[in-house]
This record gives structure tokens, C-alpha cells and sequence, in this order.
RNA sequence: GGGUGCUUAGCUCAGCGGUAGAGCAUCGCCCUUACAAGGCGAGGGUCGGGGGUUCGAAACCCUCAGCACCCACCA
């Protein structure tokens, strides 16, 4: 084995044999567990949250799977809609051409021509990451199966009247030209202005001054409303007022929706422009006056000066001219909400058109049940009231998009304009007797690219089909996401999920934070902060690092703060740290927070400790290999440590098998990292030592402790798997041949013989090893004698190489067993030449001294101590004895809590305040004998 | 306007009712044949402020402050 750990070399090779192993896809007769991978975007790219999500689920699927259950992790990816069909067009308007040049056909053809380019960049880099999903059941949402499910939803949805077509406004955007869903607009507030514009009354002088954000839409009123409560406007309410710069006549009406406290007090209703006065318009019956074009520009409804402008040029010819007619009132600057389109940033336009809704309520009344209920249980569980609070205000869905990469709307008209809606043309024409004669058009919009995502764990299951894989993993077991997609996606596949198989789609939803970058900020492009997680895996130089930040940004003018950055933060590039170590860390970080802080200088840590390991096990298999030859069946002999090693394992499991089952991802790498690093490496190799390097254990003894060497490193290394997969198998295959001939059947799956991968091995288990009290209590006063020891060497500058004299005092019966039976194991770990125990009443000579318990350690001064030193480390100890004396008796000496707290508490620091005080007796009088010493 | 989180060592985070923890960074001694990506020691926190419950609070309750996010039709 090389001296270092270099992941580099091996993590390719070992996923290779891995997949074409086939062992990723389900195996056995144990208990289905399914999880299914969120779709990522066909043509997108890895990023920092797919490798924290993928190496999650990637760890409950090797659980999983080495406990013996079966197992399918179904991969697949998203055609996503719009954000897949602007690339493409971006792509032609760099060739100087555009879709509708191409027309529809054309432009598909290169939509998938880009699918195929890029589609399997994402695949590759998972596989880089270790993902160990199925890749025989690869879907894509366009695949013919995927999209006769899709079809056959839409047509019973419809069949049940829970889809319909109605013209209602709806979010527009005017730049994609299509109707976005109310998730997909967003509201930033931005800066304005609040315009008051006089409306003169049609008879008698005077008028009514309303309040408006948008006064181009001045032009399709069709009333002006007040509150009925509002005595300045009582009079008003049924009078007739002149729209300015149209001439028209418009009612004032009285509505209770209007505050009479906002603005003027009087609201101008454009029924075709504006959700509020769509609806006011409803009420009191209005006329709806649409004027704008798809893209936003004035209509044939506006006089004819204003038509073809753009609406915002519109707004400045308008107001100019409400100015000039001494129609302003006042310009107040205002906050205000701006709605804009998630994709393309443009300010969306309530529209009025015609689309595809989906009736939502009967739908969410199931997914609100079925979660009260508890049949899906969200992980934290308080996301519940976030699903809640969204489910219980749900609209109708509008899943119409006038886009041309989708599933294209199964529906057909004919000339009349009537609609069918079938699974093809011919079923239409079929069902209504519609001869070759009608002609039929099918419709041209497609569906929300979240409605297909919404079939996703049944439709790749084969629905609508009843097969095996549907039944025997439907419904899936968890659901592993983040809480930015509760809505788009896992209330949707709730309601799907229900609606069509009758049962959910998960049993539990595990919602992770999101990875932020180490100031907390979200990372992105524009911001010049993404963290590839391939270049954590491989490594970057900083001007490659840099290039990649800078290229291709929407605001080129941020090109040099994020330079700057970037080197200030990376001053040497990124180092590769491969995938384990960023599997790790990820894993470590996955805790209940919601904001994930991607800290590389963890993930350096945990490079170390995949250093640590490989290093580990480099010792443990020299000395079994050298030492040992190989034979470990023979008679043999454990240790107290070999004992001590195997108990700590089995409380190590017990604390990754219930952190698992919760979810804490976080608190189980911790576990595994501990035991790892500070027992296993720290001290149980350390005292393995003793026992094998030297000539007083026999034969069985050494051959107790090389088969524990060896095979709780096989089994930390099956334990470790599923968060680090690559480190694990590499040294797995190496010593894993030495512990196979010894390994009980218990500890291979059932049935087979032998494994060729850990990660096919059995998961170790907690009750498959001896909790062993005594030698855990044994081990852990060797263990504080040792580091009393160490205390003084370190604080005394004590070359470590130089062995030291050591002198006991007060030494009980039992602690003098204990020191000659475990001198071995001292001596070596603390560095001592000898260890002499003294007899009550028999003079010492100057020391360094430390307790324990009543036993108290003199290291004789003599050559290696500098008195002054002593007197300070002695000072300081007594000093803090005194502060915790003092703490304790105080609470002591309160009757109350001698009287209340549990007598085991009041015991405890009974025992602890007699301790600290013999010990600072014993510790005052060495010190004086110090000090004499070191003012002589 | 509703809702949800967060505030613990210089930095990134665990702990969630009984003596303040980890990683990274810092300081000292060591190239002790598993590991210098290391070993052995050390320093560093009145757990955002205030109040309450309790024998005991970083943890539970109230309140204030700051930060973040989500939802919502105030023109």
C-alpha cells in the first residue's frame, strides 16, 4: 500500500466493477426499500447540492442494501421544460436564427440532438460521486413510457372533470410567451411610484383622484371603486366619470375589497390586467378590456397613439399626457411587489387566454389527509406545517404552457372549436364518431414540466401497468429533498401519487438544508461563488478556478470583484481531496439546520481522516502480514484492550444505526469519525503495540489481538462503507481475505458464501459484538494514568523519545494489580523507563506530581524538570480544583437541591468535591516542596 | 400582513434539563518505522440581551434585538 492515500487512482476503477457487477440493482427477497432520485434537468450539470442530496441517499441505499433489504435506487432526469428550450433557443440566436424560422418540428429535432450532446454529463459526474444507482432502469420524462403515463393521467383527470380549459388571466410572461404557474413568478419589492390621477366626473365639475402603480393600464378600466364605508366617496358611489386620454364613460362602484385608507381612497379597475379587479370585475359585472399584445405591447383597444408601444414606453407617453392635461394629481415614490418570471426575469403580465387547468381541491383534501394522518411523515417533522399552510390556500393549477419541448396536451379541436380530449386522434375520433372528414387539430401547448415530475415514483414504476417493480416498491420509502421544492414537486407527487394508485408515493420525506457557501450565501453564477463539487474531488488550479468563475457571466461588470475574490479565498486553487472526503463532509454537515455552510476546510479534515484510515490499515495489515504470517485460526487469546476495542465498537454501531433511522446523517459520521480516528487509531493500535512488538505475550495472546486488528477493521470498514465507498472497498479487498476463513456465516448475506465487495457484505450490527463492562472501566483508568503522565511530559517540554522514571503513591491493592498486569501497556504509551510503587512512610525524591483518584504519580525532577515550570503547572491546577470546589460546594450547601435532585446527582458531587479537595491537600504540599526547591 | 428557522470558541457547526464539545485556525514539544494529510500536550466560550419555570437552564416558557427564508391580491 502506498504511504498515502490517493484517491485519484482508485475511485474510477472500483465504480466501474461496481456497475458492471450489476450489484446496484435490487437483489434478494429481504424487505423492498425504494428511494427515488429527483430527476436533475436532462442538459444540466452537477452542482455542490446534487452531491450532498445524491451522497444522502446514496448512504441509505448502501445501508440498506447491506442489511439485506432490496433495494432500488430509480435513477432518471427532467427534460425541463423551459429552462431546457431557452437554452436552445439562446443557442440559435447565437447562429442568428429563431425557433419559429425553424418552426416546430425542426426545433424539436434540435432540442433532442442537445439531450443527446449533453444528457450524460450529469450521469457521468454521479458516477463519479459514487452514486450507486440502477442505472438499467435509467427513465427520462420523455420517454414513450414515461409520456403514456403522462397522457393517461391528463385523459382521466379530464374524464373526471378535474381538468378543464377556461379563459381566466392568468401570469404571462411576456418575453417566453407563455403562461407560468403562480409558483413560478416571483415577487421581489422594488422601487416605484405611486401615481394620483384625477378621473373627472362626465357631469358637473370635479373628480376622483385614484391611486395606481401602473398607470398604463389607465386604459382598460372599467370602473373605479371605493370603499362603501367611506363617507368622503358616499355621494359619489354610481356617478359617472370620464376616462382620461380615451373618452371613455366608467362607473364609480362600491366595493368592500378597497381600503379606504391607501392612497386616495378610490381604485381604478382594470378587470383584464389585475387578479384583484379580474375578480371585482366578476362581482359587479364588468367589461373586460384587454390592452395588451402576447408581448406586452398596446393593443387595437388603445387609441390608436399608443399602439405597438411597449408598455413601459407606454406608461411615460401616458403620463406625460395626464400632465399636460393638468390630470396629476401628485407623484408619490412607493414600494411596491414586482412579479417576475423565475426563468427569464420579465416582469409577468396578468393575461387573459385560454389554458389547461387542473381542479386542485378534491386533489389536496387527499394529500392534507394523508400527511395528518400520518401515512407521510415529514423529517424535521415541522416542514409538515409548511406543506400544510401551502396545501390548505392551494389554486387551480394551470398546466398549459405555450412552449414546444413537453409533452405536448392531448387534446384535438376541430374547426368549430370544439375539443376532444383522448389518448390519440384515433381514440377521439373513435369514441365521438368523427370521420375522416373532420378535420382535427391537436392542440399546440404542452404540459408544466412538473406535471410529468408529479408521476415520477409511479410512472417509472411502469404504471399505468400493474407490474412487479410497482408493487413490490410502490410506495417508495423516502423522499429525500429540499424544502425550495415541497410545493413544485412533493405536494404535487402527493396529490398524483394518491389520486392514481390510492396510496402515497412516500412513507417518510427527509428535507435537507441548502448548501450555502461559507458565508452563508446562496451559491450562484451571478454571484461568482459556485463550489464545483467535482473540482473538491479532483482539484482546480486558481486560473482555472478563476476562468470558470468569470466566463459566460449575465453581468460582466462583476467579472473582476469575483477574480478577486476567488483568489483572495483560493490563493492555490483548490486541492483534490476525492470523493470520500467530500462524501464525508457533506454527510457531517447534513444536521437539522436549514442553511448548510460548504466549509472546504472540513472537507479538508476529512481528507486527513481518509489519510488516517488507509494509514490504519496499512499498520494492521504489516503486522498481521509480517507478525503473523497470514494464520489467525489457530488457539488464541484476547487482551483486555482486544476486548476493550470490540465493546466500543458495538456502542459505536448502536449510535450509527439509531442516527440512520432518524435521519442524522450528521450525528452517524460523527460516531464513525470518533471511534475511527481517537479509539480505534488513537488508542487501540497503540496498544496493540505492546502485545505484538514485544517478547512477553505467547503465541495466542499476539494471535488474540491480530485477529481483532483485523477483523474490527474489516467490519469498521463495512460500518464506514456507505458515507466513504471507495477508501472502504480498496482496503476491504485487502483485508478481507484475511478474515474470511475466520468470519462466521452470520456475517456474509445469507445467501452467498462470499462477497466480492463490501458493498454487497452484511452491515455489521451492534449485537453482534460483547459490550464488556470490566474491560471498558479496565481500559479507561489505563487510559487516564497514561494521559496524567502525558499531561506532565507535555507541559514539561519532555522529548517524547526520552523515557522517564516514574514513582506511585498511595497506590491501592487493586491499582497495584492493575499497574504490574497492564506495565506493558503503561510503559509504552506513557514513555516510562520504570514504574516503582512506594511504600507509606518512605521518603521521595523532588517530582513533578499528578492524581488520580488516591493514587498519586511522581515524576521524579532530577535532570528533567525545571522547578518553576512545576510551580506554575501545580498552581494552576490547584487554582482550578479551587474554582470547581467552590462551585460544587455552593450547590451542595443549597438545602434545596440536596433535597431535590436525584440522589444519584448529589452523590456524584459528593464524591467529586472529596476528591478535588484530597487532591489539592496532597497537590499544596508538593507544591511547597516545589517551591523551596525552586528558590534554593 | 401571516408563517418558519437561526444567534454556542477566531471561522464552520454539534449538543437541547445535571461538571461547555468537534473540525479548521492558534501556541509549545516531537520526523517515536501506520500516518508530518501525523503524534503528544496547551490556550480560547458569563452558549445574542432581559425576565420566568426548576434544587439545577446553552437546553423549557415569555419577551426584546439581530439575521435568514417562505407565503400573501393592498391598488
Amino acid at each position: 500500500m502506498d504511504k498515502a492515500y490517493q484517491p485519484q487512482d482508485i475511485e474510477r476503477r472500483i465504480y466501474e466493477r461496481w456497475e458492471s457487477s450489476g450489484a446496484f440493482a435490487p437483489q434478494g427477497a429481504g424487505p423492498a426499500y425504494c428511494i427515488m432520485l429527483p430527476p436533475p434537468n436532462v442538459t444540466g450539470t452537477l452542482h455542490m447540492g446534487h452531491a450532498f442530496q445524491h451522497t444522502l441517499m446514496d448512504t441509505l441505499t448502501r445501508w440498506h442494501r447491506m442489511r439485506g433489504d432490496s433495494v432500488l435506487w430509480q435513477p432518471g432526469t427532467d427534460h425541463a421544460g423551459i429552462a431546457t428550450q431557452m437554452v436552445v433557443e439562446r443557442q440559435l440566436a447565437e447562429e442568428g436564427k429563431h425557433r419559429l424560422e425553424l418552426g416546430r418540428e425542426k426545433f424539436l429535432e434540435r432540442v433532442w440532438q442537445w439531450k443527446g450532446e449533453s444528457g450524460s454529463t450529469i450521469t457521468r459526474q454521479m458516477r463519479r460521486l459514487g452514486t450507486s444507482v440502477d442505472w438499467s432502469r435509467d427513465r427520462f420524462t420523455m420517454d414513450p413510457e414515461m409520456s403514456r403515463g403522462v397522457t393517461e393521467v391528463f385523459v382521466r383527470l379530464h374524464e373526471e372533470g378535474l381538468i378543464y380549459r377556461g379563459k381566466r388571466l392568468v401570469n404571462w410572461d411576456p418575453v417566453l410567451l407563455t403562461a407560468v404557474s403562480d409558483l413560478e413568478v416571483l415577487s421581489e419589492e422594488e422601487n416605484g411610484n405611486l401615481w394620483h390621477i384625477r378621473y373627472p366626473f362626465v357631469e358637473g365639475a370635479g373628480h376622483v383622484v385614484v391611486a395606481t402603480t401602473r398607470p398604463e393600464t389607465l386604459l382598460g378600466d372599467t370602473a373605479v371603486a371605493v370603499s362603501p364605508d367611506d363617507a368622503r366617496y358616499r355621494a359619489q358611489i354610481g356617478k359617472q366619470l370620464t376616462l382620461p386620454l380615451t373618452g371613455r364613460t366608467i362607473p364609480v362602484i362600491a366595493d368592500s375589497y378597497v381600503d379606504a385608507a391607501f392612497g386616495s381612497g378610490a381604485v381604478k379597475i382594470t378587470p383584464a390586467h389585475d387578479f384583484n379587479d379580474y375578480e371585482m370585475g366578476q362581482r359587479h359585472s364588468l367589461a373586460q378590456i384587454n390592452i395588451f399584445t402576447p408581448d406586452a405591447k398596446l393593443n387595437e383597444n388603445a387609441p390608436e397613439r399608443f399602439r405597438g408601444l411597449d408598455r413601459f414606453v407606454a406608461r411615460k407617453k401616458i403620463v406625460a399626457e395626464l400632465e399636460e392635461a393638468g390630470l396629476i394629481e401628485k407623484i408619490e415614490p412607493h414600494k411596491l411587489k414586482v412579479p417576475r418570471g423565475d426563468r427569464s426575469n420579465a416582469v409577468i403580465e396578468p393575461y387573459l387566454t385560454d389554458q389547461w387547468y387542473v381542479k386542485i381541491a378534491p386533489l389536496a383534501a387527499a394529500a392534507l389527509a394523508a400527511v395528518e394522518e400520518g401515512r407521510t411523515r415529514f423529517v424535521p417533522e415541522n416542514w409538515s406545517k409548511t406543506y400544510f399552510e401551502w396545501m390548505r390556500n392551494i389554486k387551480d393549477w394551470c398546466v398549459s404552457r405555450q412552449l414546444w419541448w413537453g409533452h405536448r396536451i392531448p387534446a384535438w379541436y376541430d374547426d368549430a372549436g370544439k375539443i376532444y380530449v383522448g389518448r390519440d386522434e384515433a381514440e377521439v375520433r373513435k369514441k365521438h364518431s368523427l370521420g375522416a372528414d373532420v378535420k382535427l387539430r391537436q392542440d399546440d401547448d404542452v404540459l408544466d414540466t412538473w406535471f410529468s415530475a408529479a408521476l415520477w415514483p409511479f410512472s417509472t414504476l411502469g404504471w399505468p401497468d400493474k407490474t412487479p417493480a410497482l408493487t413490490k416498491f410502490y410506495p417508495t420509502s423516502v423522499l429525500v429533498t429540499g424544502f425550495d421544492i415541497i410545493f413544485f414537486w412533493v405536494a404535487r407527487m402527493m396529490m398524483m401519487g394518491l389520486k392514481f394508485t390510492g396510496d402515497v408515493p412516500f412513507k417518510d420525506v427527509y428535507i435537507t438544508g441548502l448548501i450555502r457557501d461559507e458565508n452563508g450565501e446562496k451559491m450562484s453564477k451571478t454571484k461568482g461563488n459556485v463550489i464545483d463539487p467535482l473540482d473538491v474531488v479532483d482539484g482546480i488550479p486558481l486560473e482555472d478556478l478563476v476562468a470558470k468563475r468569470t466566463s459566460g457571466l449575465m453581468q460582466p461588470h462583476m467579472k473582476e470583484r469575483i477574480e478577486k475574490a476567488t483568489r483572495k479565498q483560493f490563493p492555490e486553487g483548490i486541492a483534490a481531496h476525492g470523493t470520500d472526503a467530500l462524501r464525508f463532509t457533506v454527510a457531517s454537515l447534513a444536521g437539522p439546520a436549514r442553511d448548510i455552510n460548504f466549509d472546504l476546510g472540513r472537507v479538508g479534515g476529512n481528507r486527513n481522516f481518509c489519510n488516517k484510515l488507509w494509514n490504519g490499515a496499512r499498520f494492521v495489515l504489516m503486522t498481521v502480514e509480517v507478525d503473523g504470517g497470514g494464520d489467525l485460526t489457530g488457539a488464541s487469546e484476547l487482551s483486555i484492550a482486544d476486548r476493550w476495542i470490540v465493546s466500543r465498537f458495538a456502542a459505536m454501531l448502536a449510535q450509527v444505526d439509531s442516527a440512520l433511522t432518524g435521519y442524522r446523517f450528521d450525528l452517524a459520521a460523527t460516531a464513525l469519525y470518533e471511534f475511527t480516528w481517537y479509539e480505534f487509531c488513537d488508542w487501540y493500535l497503540e496498544l496493540s503495540k505492546p502485545v505484538l512488538q514485544g517478547d512477553a505475550a505467547t503465541e495466542a495472546q499476539k494471535r488474540g489481538t491480530r485477529r481483532t486488528l483485523v477483523t474490527v477493521l474489516e467490519a469498521l470498514l463495512r460500518a464506514l462503507h456507505p458515507m466513504m465507498p471507495f477508501i472502504t472497498e480498496e482496503i476491504w479487498q485487502r483485508v478481507y481475505p484475511l478474515v474470511a476463513p475466520l468470519l462466521s456465516a452470520q456475517n456474509t448475506r445469507a445467501e452467498q458464501k462470499t462477497v466480492d465487495s463490501v458493498m454487497a457484505a452484511r452491515y455489521p450490527q451492534a449485537t453482534d459484538y460483547a459490550a464488556d463492562v470490566e474491560a471498558d472501566t479496565e481500559v479507561a483508568w489505563m487510559k487516564q494514568f497514561i494521559l496524567a503522565v502525558r499531561q506532565i511530559r507535555g507541559e514539561m517540554d519532555i522529548a517524547p523519545s526520552r523515557r522517564i522514571p516514574l514513582l506511585l503513591q498511595n497506590a491501592s491493592a487493586r491499582e497495584r494489580t492493575l499497574v504490574e498486569k497492564q506495565f506493558a501497556y503503561l510503559s509504552r504509551l506513557a514513555g516510562l523507563e520504570s514504574v516503582k510503587v512506594l511504600e507509606a512512610g518512605v521518603a521521595t525524591p523532588e517530582s513533578a506530581t499528578a492524581i488520580l483518584g488516591e493514587l498519586t504519580l511522581l515524576v521524579p525532577m532530577a535532570g528533567l524538570i525545571d522547578p518553576k515550570a512545576e510551580t506554575e503547572r501545580l498552581s494552576k491546577r490547584i487554582a482550578k480544583n479551587e474554582s470547581d470546589i467552590g462551585k460544587l460546594s455552593a450547590k451542595l450547601g443549597n438545602e434545596n437541591f440536596v433535597r431535590n435532585a436525584p440522589p444519584e446527582v448529589v452523590a456524584g458531587d459528593r464524591a467529586r468535591v472529596a476528591e478535588l479537595t484530597a487532591q489539592n491537600q496532597s497537590l499544596k504540599a508538593q507544591l511547597d516542596r516545589v517551591r523551596r526547591l525552586a528558590g534554593s
